[in-house]
DNA sequence: ACTATTTACTCTGAATTACAGAGTGTCAAG
DNA sequence: CTTGACACTCTGTAATTCAGAGTAAATAGT
């Protein structure tokens, strides 16, 4: 008999719980900075800052700093490799867990 | 105004890849061996112990040997706490990811 | 009957990850 | 000109993840 295929793994950078949700509000807000990402998660900023940092050394968020002679501020969003990624992720978790995407 | 409230955490111990598919697998499944896991999932016998002793621990999942006499084998099963944190995860992932449950 | 292999796990230790708090530089207010 | 807030970044520690070695019992081969 066959035997069944192993199910399919979960993005290990994206399946942790603050870098899914960091993924989940760019994707549904599409930028943000780094406060608005410290407050709406409840991060401190060593830890923020750690997963961002994950998360544009994989290329799925890229920055974009404001202001070059006024106080800079950076502007996070998903990449589009992020956007796929996170994408294919989604379908991923709701096929393993059997929920409608 | 009023502050938007801080997403609510995923569960750690269930938000990581290789135990959300064990908790999918026996919330659909009801029971498994331990070798059932392994195959299912792909998993080495060290990591594959390693995340039930941690479900075990969390008391999550139960364990049931079988056979005193036989080679015993042990089946897996969420306990009733178990089934509720995953269901509760499920919906707690579904609101975060914005798909219907 | 005795040895080899398989099954069903468990243990150990190394590598990686997650996280908090301290530190740095800039700006704005008192 | 000193204090405080903002926007991060760095460092060290604790916890987690994982592979492979180890153990014990049962079955298979000769």
């Amino acid at each position: 008999m066959a035997k069944s295929s192993p199910m399919l793994a979960l993005d290990k950078v994206l399946h942790q719980p603050i870098r899914t949700q960091i993924a989940a509000y760019l994707a549904s807000r599409g930028e943000a900075t780094f406060t608005d990402l410290k407050n709406a998660l409840a991060l401190t900023d060593g830890n923020l800052d750690a997963h961002m940092k994950k998360l544009v050394q994989t290329g799925y968020i890229v920055s974009r700093k404001e202001g070059e002679t006024v106080r800079p501020q950076t502007f996070y969003a998903l990449s589009s490799e992020g956007k796929s990624a996170f994408d294919s992720y989604v379908k991923a978790l709701s096929s393993i867990l059997g929920i409608a995407s």
